[in-house]
DNA sequence: ATGATTGCAAATCTTTTGCACTGCT
DNA sequence: AGCAGTGCAAAAGATTTGCAATCAT
């Protein structure tokens, strides 16, 4: 994946190895655009090398988590996903009912943002934001 | 508790049993008028009757959130909390370095839930919601 | 009486951790 | 070579469930 070699340098750069695993996980966050929960990503990876851990997949999403390569996205319920923090600007709006998660422009919520920032001095950090609520379909069922 | 009347006659008039358990559960949340998690009012039972189980509280906060007597708010990070269906609208402004938080009233999210609806179709559920990111003076000493 | 409700313990499910071994640099 | 990184299995934490006993109606 020749988009990984930014990636790839930047692990190294910082002083830590790059193994086969590692490598593994980053190709299966990159191929799946979307959102991926580490299970997703172990699946991935097992296909691969099954004899790759579990372990190893949490620690190493944890490492390029904090090395600001992939970030995480808690989007309740207890499904925590990763996606490539590269693609940045997008939130999520999660259908309490039927579970569809609707993207989001960054746009969307710049207005907030300002509010807050201008009425509050306070500057909100949300990469990623989760917002519940219930979607379109749902609404008609109702 | 004068305020659970109504709520034990909802429980009774949709052909539920009211038990002691049930009551103990609903004055918990009801005492915590902030969000609590399930292992709070666990706790909160237990110091009045220790025989209680941790299973019999999930099971009526389960029964108690069907009926929408209470409702479950998912603040992220694994943190599940409830509280007594109906309350007003707060947020929290929570910083990411000193750990304050700020309460925001729910009119400045107004904007944005009007932008859903009418853009997504989707109504969002954000009675409860919490914002990360960096407060005023804590912006200063960076 | 009788069926809903509970307590207990065991089962899940997800994520973390200790430790000896492996393999990248 | 040396130590970061890994695999395994076991631990941990939160929630769920099977089943026999209990209790509200």
């Amino acid at each position: 994946m020749s988009g990984h070699f930014n990636l790839i340098e930047d692990l190294r750069q910082q002083g830590y190895r790059l193994t086969p695993q590692r490598e593994m996980v980053l190709e299966a966050v990159h191929e799946c655009q979307g959102h991926v929960s580490a299970e997703e990503i172990y699946a991935k990876v097992q296909a691969r090398n099954p004899c790759v851990s579990i372990s190893t997949v949490y620690r190493t999403l944890e490492l390029l988590k904090q090395l600001h390569i992939v970030c995480e996205i808690d989007l309740g319920g207890g499904c925590v996903c990763y996606e490539l923090a590269g693609e940045r600007g997008h939130h999520h709006l999660v259908c309490q009912q039927c579970g569809e998660v609707l993207e989001v422009d960054d746009e969307v919520l710049a207005p907030l943002k300002d509010t807050l920032r201008q009425e509050y001095g306070f500057e909100a950090h949300v990469d990623h934001l989760a917002i519940f609520g219930h979607c379109r379909s749902c609404q008609r069922k109702a």
